[in-house]
RNA sequence: GCUCCCAUCGUCUAGAGGCCCAGGACACAGCCCUCUCAAGGCUGGUACGGGGGUUCGAAUCCCCCUGGGAGCGCCA
């Protein structure tokens, strides 16, 4: 048996990191057991649903790599199918109109709630419905009213719901749209789901779902209830609370594969293992090893992992990245220098390639001014005479490489019986602007001659003035 | 209110009865390395929600309490 896994988000708002680690396991669980990955969009709520938010989840799949390999598919376009089973199961008395209004529901509602039981409908419909004048009626689902629904979940084990618990629940709307729940089983159904992998919020849903599928005659699937994911503060994930389109991350600098190993080990885990290549994750992910207790996002957490990431990411691909966020800077990097070498400098010092970016200015345009800070300290009388023998030496300087302008430093800084800081830190500031780089030896080498020379004539004269 | 779920450092987690007076990671503090910033290394503090059982022995099993969450929609 071919695993089959799906996502199925629905278009009606942003996808954030709670649908993706969703998304994540199955995806994760399919391509560990050689399966299929489906993507589905739930999209029944007409009210709702945006070919925005559809272009979103689309878009966010794409840049995460979490690639289909069935779908999408769109709920919207499977309505005659719906409207099949719907009518098969009327005729044969397994669901049944209803023409309560909501008025009369809202009243049974409040009654029952004020009665401090749990509100449900009362099955008027059920055995004598009378059709009534200018109410078209919606279709409900003759839920078993005795037994109980066994859910055997993959992370919480076996959860037992009693079928008294249970209502009626309406499966066509009476503007003749199908609902959620219904949707979901036809549709997992049809599409062979094996392994229903989702948020913890539809574990209440499960045994409506598995009553209907019972009712079609389907084979349960495996159900896997993740735990939901809470914002920094432990308070549920909301707008004010992490609750970001998932290509913000995107913008703001992080690597996909950073964010899914992040997304990962919440909730699950490997031994110790905190850093997973997405190869790795394929390998290792097995649904046993998820826990079932919901977890807070750590914003530090994820900054520390993007960096490791970062670090073990080919510069190449890096470079088209950094040259991205440079852009968003409107720093041109056509002129040079080489992004390649500016990333293998800057990698490791950086939690973003935002960061990266803006710490990387320097090596594309001119600092137009100097940080107070450091100037004050590094660029001073002083301090003159070490930046006039560095550009003297460094402008006599055949070989431009790190190493011969590391050698050259040395030199400078046993002549002059200091250390080598009280040379580096003058140039540092004097070229970048700020008093902090790369190591000086490639900072410089990056830069070029020319850009270094100029620039430590500019910060001699700013000294003199 | 009813039903269901959950409960180890601030956070993410390891732990499937003795290996645990609880291990790793992020964050924090200190030290080392060092031309700055990082990275890296070392050290440190802080956790099994409470109470009952079961057992020779419980973070691990059972029960109760407490706390948190979800569902109860002609939302998904």
């Amino acid at each position: 048996m071919t695993v089959r896994t799906r996502f199925a988000p629905s278009p009606t708002g942003m996808l954030h990191i709670g649908g993706v680690r969703t998304a994540l396991f199955c995806w994760l669980y399919a391509r560990r057991h050689g399966g299929i990955f489906i993507l589905r969009v739930e999209d029944t709520d007409r009210e709702r649903s945006t070919p925005e938010a559809v272009q979103v989840i689309l878009d966010g799949m794409a840049w995460l790599g979490l690639d289909a390999d069935e779908g999408p598919y769109y709920q919207t376009q499977r309505y005659g199918r719906y409207r099949e089973v719907i009518d098969r199961w009327l005729a044969e008395g397994k669901a049944y109109h209803c023409y309560c209004t909501k008025d009369e529901l809202e009243q049974l509602r409040n009654d029952q709630l004020a009665r401090k039981e749990k509100p449900r409908y009362n099955g008027r419909c059920r055995h004598d419905a009378q059709p009534r004048q200018g109410i078209t009626p919606v279709v409900r689902f003759a839920n078993p009213q005795e037994g109980e629904v066994v859910v055997d979940d993959a992370v919480h084990g076996r959860v037992v719901f009693q079928n008294s618990e249970l209502d009626d629940l309406i499966i066509l709307r009476s503007d003749g749209n199908p609902t959620y729940n219904f949707c979901v089983t036809v549709d997992d159904w049809d599409m062979k789901i094996t392994h229903v992998i989702r948020g913890d919020d539809h574990l209440n849903n499960t045994p409506r779902q598995i009553n209907m599928l019972k009712t079609l005659g389907g084979e349960l699937p495996t159900y896997a209830h993740l735990p939901m994911i809470l914002g920094p503060d432990g308070a549920k994930l909301s707008k004010r609370h992490g609750a970001v389109s998932v290509l913000q991350y995107k913008e703001e600098g992080y690597l996909a594969e950073a964010l899914l190993n992040y997304l990962a080990r919440l909730g699950w885990s490997h031994g110790d293992q905190e850093i997973f290549t997405l190869d790795e994750m394929c390998k290792l992910f097995d649904i046993t090893d998820v826990n079932k207790s919901a977890a807070a996002i750590n914003p530090d957490k994820l900054s520390w992992l993007n960096q490791q990431h970062l670090m073990r990411a080919d510069d190449a691909r890096l470079a088209g990245e950094l040259q991205w966020q440079l852009a968003q800077l409107e720093v041109d990097t056509s002129g040079g220098p080489d992004l390649e070498a500016v990333v293998a400098a800057q990698k490791e010092r950086a939690k973003t390639l935002k960061d990266m970016a803006a710490s990387s200015v320097f090596f594309f345009r001119e600092p137009a001014w100097y940080e107070e800070k450091a100037a004050k300290k590094n660029l001073t009388p002083e301090t003159k005479p070490h930046l006039e023998r560095a550009h003297e030496a460094l402008a006599g300087l055949g070989d431009w490489s790190a190493e011969s302008i590391h050698a050259l430093m040395q030199a400078l800084a046993e002549q002059g019986g200091v250390g080598l800081g009280k040379i580096a830190q003058p140039i540092r500031v004097a070229v970048s602007g700020g008093s902090v780089s790369p190591p000086i030896d490639q900072t410089l080498a990056i830069l070029g001659s020319e850009q270094v020379l100029k620039r430590l004539e500019r910060a001699i004269a700013f000294i003199g003035s």
